[in-house]
RNA sequence: GGCGGUGUAGCUCAGUCGGUUAGAGCAUGCGGCUCAUAUCCGCAGUGUCCGGGGUUCGAAUCCCUGCACCGCCA
């Protein structure tokens, strides 16, 4: 079994901001989930780097275009190593090897007639570089520079789109959850029920040099499409190599304002070339940033090298995860995020581990105790172990992170009341109480265990401290997820390891 | 303008697609514990589920409509 997940490449006329990161982490966590379960995984990232607006940024910061790109999506790559991204594969549209396979099936596809050569004719704008439809104009002029756009035709060729509408409205009723969340299925739907149109997928040299020259006719670069969602396939060296064979289908994950690209142009010209179509996309909502608090220096912030300098790495992950549903949009704001590290992260687990361990060492010298007979009341932790992991292990893949994460955090407080109902201060007093202690500390630590081994796909460092503050040795961590979750794996005689606090409370 | 979405506690939001008395976290107040990162535990709440109409034995949930906000088309 294997799993192929993709991000979109990003476009590198600007800087990484929280959306990027958002997507980039949730893929994050995904991969890594799949590797934990013993799946063959391939995570693919990286940048777009053809068009006019890269070549106006790149003027406008006074660069050669290839300088200003490799800049850029250094910067990308570096803001993904930062955040521990574990992508297995980064690849750039200015890839030789990418060129070619979008000329490979470029050609291919024109050979096959999918794509013709024809005229549009449209408003033009000179300022922008663009055509207008009558409708975006502001009293006949363009929105922008306030001037009159000529009527202009250009010839250039077209992706035979329309042919497959049928086809793909068939598709998506064959394969209801192919789109996830529903309300973006719906939303395609939505947009099918209008006949489709043919894609323009060229641009005249004369108009955009920076791209991908058409394999069969050189005065024109192929835009956009043909371009940037063909890194998909050629990130795994499509036509030949084995990579292609093992790891497609995709696994697409985006954010929802690149909706139609993935579902709709991309699938038919996954038709057109005659491949699978991918296995699901998966589509985010937008982080909302209250324009109201957004300073300046708080701009600075969002940026995510800041925020993972500022707050933490993990904090920022668990809190993408937590904090929005999937699908749904979500407001962003140091407040909250705070607010999740303070009351989930410090006061929740890192104080239950830092309280758990401190007794473990208080009464027990830092050796793991041997569980006696469990009670009714350990019973029960046994069991809500299994059920928080079962709950998690099914709402994780199902992008259903937050609730997966609730659900775990849910039986983190029942061990903070575990603590309470049992006093082991209590116990510790009373020597004819000591293999109760044990019972009740050994319950402890192993569920710390499972809560370490369900949190590693979201807080990879964090996870890795709590395994070696439980004294895991790789033989006991390093194993795939349904090993390592089998209750009473923790050795008792095991030595435990004092540690910093795993997730300091931040003042306000 | 067209299409789609959202509106639930002071705040941020769940509510698995009609079914007990509408929930969680945060924030607030009171009480308890001392193993712990001043943490943890218990108790207490507060609601025109945006307004209006409809379907139904029954609606936060389905339908219509109005308002507000958001996104896409761009």
């Amino acid at each position: 079994m294997s799993y192929y997940l993709t991000t979109p490449i990003y476009y590198v006329n600007a800087e990484p901001h929280l959306g990027h990161a958002y997507t980039t982490v949730v893929a994050d966590a995904l991969a890594r989930f799949h590797r934990l379960l013993g799946l063959e995984t391939r995570f693919q990232t990286g940048t777009d780097e053809h068009g006019d607006k890269v070549v106006e940024a790149a003027v406008k910061a006074g660069l050669p275009v290839k300088d200003f790109v490799d800049r850029v999506s250094a910067r990308f790559r570096q803001s993904w190593d930062e955040l521990d991204i574990s992508y297995d594969h980064y690849i750039r549209t200015t890839d030789p090897a990418h060129v070619k396979v979008v000329q490979e099936v470029l050609s291919r596809v024109h050979e096959s007639g999918g794509i013709y050569f024809g005229e549009y004719g449209g408003l033009y704008c000179y300022g922008c570089e663009t055509f207008y439809l009558e409708r975006d104009l502001i009293d006949g002029r363009c929105p922008d520079h306030q001037t009159k756009p000529t009527y202009l035709k250009e010839e250039n060729y077209f992706f035979r789109m329309s042919k497959y509408q049928g086809w793909l409205l068939d598709y998506i009723s064959d394969n209801p959850d192919w789109i996830r969340p529903e309300r973006y299925k719906n939303e395609v739907l939505a947009f099918l029920r209008e006949p489709l149109e043919d894609l323009c997928i060229s641009r005249p040299k004369s108009r955009l040099e920076w791209g991908i020259t058409l394999p069969f006719d050189e005065r024109y670069v192929t835009y956009v499409w043909f371009d940037a969602l063909l890194n998909y396939l050629s990130g795994l060296g499509y036509p030949g190599g084995d990579l292609y064979k093992k790891f497609w289908p995709a696994q697409h994950l985006i954010a929802k304002d690149i909706l139609k690209p993935h579902a709709i142009y991309w699938p038919t010209m996954l038709a057109a070339m005659g491949l699978e179509p991918f296995a699901h996309l998966n589509v985010h909502g937008y982080w909302q940033l209250d324009s109201g608090k957004m300073s300046k220096s708080l701009g600075n912030v969002v940026e995510p090298k800041g925020l993972a300098a500022q707050y933490g790495v993990d904090q920022v992950r668990y809190f993408f995860l937590r904090e929005m549903v999937f699908g749904l949009d979500a407001h962003f704001s140091v407040e909250a995020l705070v607010a999740r590290i303070n009351a989930d992260l410090a006061n929740d687990l890192g104080n239950l581990v830092a309280r758990s361990l401190g007794m473990a060492f208080k009464y027990r010298q830092g050796i793991v105790p041997p569980p006696g007979v469990p009670n009714d009341l350990d019973q029960e932790v046994i069991l809500l172990a299994a059920r928080a992991a079962a709950d998690f292990l099914h709402n994780f893949p199902a992008l259903e992170f937050s609730r997966a994460l609730a659900g775990l955090w849910e039986f983190i407080g029942h061990l903070n009341r575990y603590i309470v109902v049992n006093a082991p201060w209590e116990l510790a007093k009373q020597p004819e109480a000591a293999a109760r202690l044990d019972t009740v500390l050994y319950h402890l630590l192993e569920s710390l265990r499972w809560i370490a081994a369900l949190l590693r796909p979201v807080m990879p460092a964090s996870a890795l401290k709590m395994s070696e503050q439980l004294g895991l040795g790789l033989a006991l961590w390093d194993q795939p997820l349904p090993q390592v979750l089998q209750w009473g794996r923790l050795l008792p005689g095991s030595t435990l390891q004092k540690g910093p606090a795993l997730f300091p409370r931040i003042d306000t």
